[in-house]
Order: structure tokens, then sequence, then C-alpha cells
RNA sequence: GGGUAGGUACCAGAGUGGCCAAAUGGGGCGGACUGUAAAUCCGCUGGCUUACGCCUACGGGGGUUCGAAUCCCUCCCUGCCCA
């Protein structure tokens, strides 16, 4: 089990404040570790899952996480790091999102030891007395103060009075449940301080706040789907592991970090070995994959995808199961790249013909008019990841 | 309400009567190389057609013209400025 030490430093970047959260620590007593959760977005990435993993931790001290699901506040859209507003969502978006993120969250945390609240528990029956009570605790100036906010302002573009709402209501929560330790990402610091100030003013304790870093993706950037360089929860082993093989050599010792239990000395040796050049970069992502994969989808799972990866990208050979569709008469080449969803259309098939990436068992094709006999088994290849496998009679 | 700038392919963004299936970058795909699906380099990137060519496409509709992403009319949508 991991010390207090290290479970409020690895893979952390701020803890405010840090005396408090030692001392809730020491106390003994069970606390609760509120982490808002977006249900906007339908697919967590393991750049999402730092915190989770985080509090997975925590519940292993033998603390309660407390999941809170914002269905109110997704219908606003979290502003934070974004220049323009969102689309609302409809309450059978929100709904169903939210059940697809549990069935995700709960691949990293404890559901035994999770409390899941909705908003709409307490925003349900707020009235405008309630709301105004809530509002008027908050001023522009200090929302402006946001750089989120004060960007968009001041460069002129949109910003709607409901988003401001936004930190407001998640301030709120935090009077709902009454959490000891909020969690969340570097950029939601912002918000996460304004449950603080709202609890005070309010009388309580104020909750505490453990930071995690914002991953970044396997190129480098910051981990987003629309820049496809995301680990995505739900992938299968293989996409996992082909995935986290790609990201490139300098932010590996980031992944280490904070998905690993290696010890931080020695993630730190690593780094050094990296730029020395005297280990292979390959062997540690490799390592990391297998390690990142057996976390969320078991030993078994991880020692597959890495052996499936060696065989189809390190030594080139065959996936273990591949599409078979059955070939009854000889066709045309072009025709069946399409016909096998290989290519999209004609267009395609012929460019990647031309381009040298179609291949019939192991051999190049290099003519649009070449025919297929219906010969027992013959692997169709395009490129070095899509395989079919012909049937013949 | 007044003024003004815009809506172009997956995204960003050029093009302002023919040389436009539309520059460039990103993304994607393919190839080479490698230590891996890193990095680097090269090619491709609407559909049908083995070619000629045809069709679809520059917010919607209509028009001018031999010819329109480009000009005109109209409708829809968006940003910004002033109130």
């Amino acid at each position: 089990m991991l010390t207090i030490d290290e479970i409020l430093s690895r893979g952390v970047s701020e803890v405010i404040v840090e005396a408090n959260v030692r001392r809730k620590l020491n106390a003994g007593k069970p606390l609760r570790l509120k982490l808002g959760i977006d249900p906007t977005r339908s697919d967590i990435h393991i750049g999402h899952a730092v915190a989770l993993r985080k509090m997975r931790q925590f519940q292993e001290l033998g603390h309660t996480v407390v999941l809170i699901v914002g269905d109110w506040t997704a219908q606003i859209g979290d502003p934070t790091g974004r220049d323009e507003s969102r689309p609302r969502l409809t309450v059978e978006e929100t709904k169903s999102n939210a059940k697809y993120y549990m069935d995700q969250v709960f691949k990293v945390i404890d559901p035994a030891k999770t409390e899941v609240r909705w908003q709409s528990e307490w925003f349900g029956q707020f009235d405008l007395e309630k709301a105004f009570g809530l509002i008027g605790r908050f001023t522009v100036n200090q929302m402006l103060a946001h750089e989120t906010f004060r960007k968009r302002y001041e460069a002129g573009q949109q910003l709607t009075v409901l988003e401001l709402m936004y930190p407001m209501l998640q301030a709120y929560d935090s009077i709902a449940i009454k959490p000891d330790i909020e969690f969340g990402g570097t950029d939601q610091k912002f918000n996460i301080l304004a449950g603080r100030q709202l609890m005070e003013q309010m009388g309580m304790e104020s909750q505490d706040v453990i930071l995690v870093p914002l991953i970044i993706g396997t190129d480098g950037r910051k981990m987003s789907k629309s820049f496809n360089n995301s680990v995505d929860i739900l992938m299968s082993p293989n996409d996992k592991y082909g995935k986290i093989m790609s990201m490139g050599d300098d932010v590996l010792p980031v992944y280490y970090e904070v998905w690993s239990d290696a010890p931080l000395a020695e993630v730190k040796a690593m780094s050094e070995a990296i730029k020395a050049g005297s280990v292979n970069p390959r062997d540690l992502k490799m390592q990391l994959a297998r390690d990142i994969i057996r976390q969320l989808d078991g030993e078994a799972a991880a020692a597959e995808a890495e052996a499936e990866f060696i065989r189809v990208f390190q030594q080139r050979d065959l996936p273990t199961d591949m599409p078979e569709v059955a070939l009854s008469e000889a066709a045309n080449i072009v025709d069946l790249l399409v016909s096998t969803k290989l290519a999209a259309s004609k267009g395609e098939a012929r460019r990647l013909i031309d381009g040298g990436g179609v291949r019939l068992a192991g051999e190049k094709i290099s003519s649009y008019d070449s025919l297929v006999q219906p010969v027992g088994e013959q692997i169709l290849q395009v490129g070095r990841r899509k395989f079919v496998k012909l049937l013949g009679n």
C-alpha cells in the first residue's frame, strides 16, 4: 500500500490545503471524496482516469467516493478551457450519457465504496429565492478573474450569463454533499475553489482540494478525442496496447508517473536513460502498456494484447482472428476490396493498389484487373493493419 | 433597432467570372525506413470509369452568362461594433 506522502505527491499537481488533508487522513475517520462527473462527453480516456485512479488509492485506505452526476451543470456545459459556448444537452441525452459514464468509471474505482448522487436531487426543487441566495454570494468581478471567462470577454466573444452559473452550481454541490476533499484536473481549480469559498460563507468547514495533472496525449498534445491521441477506457485491449505503443518517447515518463506504481526515483532514472539512449523506449512502452491494460481489463487481457502486438506488428505476422469472407467465384480485386470493406470506394481501392498497399497471400497486387481465384484460404491485406480471410470453395 | 464581417471538402483556411474537384496546413490512409502503430522522408486524400469522360460539391432557393465558389436577387444562419 502507498504511503500518505506518495499518495499526496505522485501524479498530483497541487494539494490545497495540504496540512488539512494530512490532518484529515490521520484522524482515522472515513473521508468523503467528491468527484463531479460531466455526462456531456461519452468516452472516458485514461487522461480523465488519472483522478479516478488517485481516488481508488484513497478508497483502498477506506475512504468513500461521492460521484456527482452533473445532470444540471451538463445542461450548461463546462466553459472551462472553451473558447465558445457549448450547445445545451437534453435531459435524455444527459441520462444516457451518465449511465454510459458509470460503466466506465467503475473499471477504475470500487463501486462498493462509492456513493452516486445526482445534482437533480438538490437542484430539482431549487426555486428562484434559493437561486438568488446562491448567485448573490458571487461577483461578476470574481468570475471575470477566471481566465476562461476573461479571455472570451476581452476578445469580444459570446459569453452567456448561463455559463457563469457553472462554477456556482458546482460549488453548491459541495454544500449538498459535504465532502472533505474534492478531486479534479488542474483545469478545475477555479470551480473547485468556488466550492471552498461557498462552504466557508455558509458556515461549513471548507473542503480541501487535490488537483491532478491533465495527461497529455500519445502525441504530446493535450489528450483529446478530436486529436485522435487518446486511449479510451472502453477500447479493446488490443487497441489500447497499440495506442500506448504509438506515443512519442518523450511523454513516456509522464505516463509512468501517473499510471505505474514504480518508485518515482526509478521513473526519474528511466527518463534520463531514455535521453542518454541507454535503454530502448519501446521496451518501456510495452511494460507500461501491459501495466495499464492490466489495471483496466485484467492480467489475462493484458498478456493477450501484448502477444497480439508482438505477432502482428513486431513480427509482421497475421492476427489470430480476422473477418472471414466467403469467395465462391473469381472476383476482380478492386470489387473485392470494396465488398470486403477494405476500401471505401473503387477509387480508393485503385489508389491503394497504386500506392502498393494491397497484398494477396503476401504478394503485392499491382494491377487493377487482377482476378482473385476462389482457392482455399487466402489472406487479403490492406496496409499493415487490415486483414480479411477469403474462403474459397 | 442601426452598422459591419462572414458561411468553402473531416477540421482550419485560401480562392472573388473560365487554367477549380478547388491553394496551404492539420487530420486520415498508403509506402520507405526504424527501435514501435515514436521520429523522419515520400505518395494519396469526392463518386462512377483501367483511359476519354461523366456525375456530385463551395449555407438554401432563384437569376445573369457560352461559362459562376466567384456577379445579381432572395431566404436561412453566425460573429463583431453601436444602442
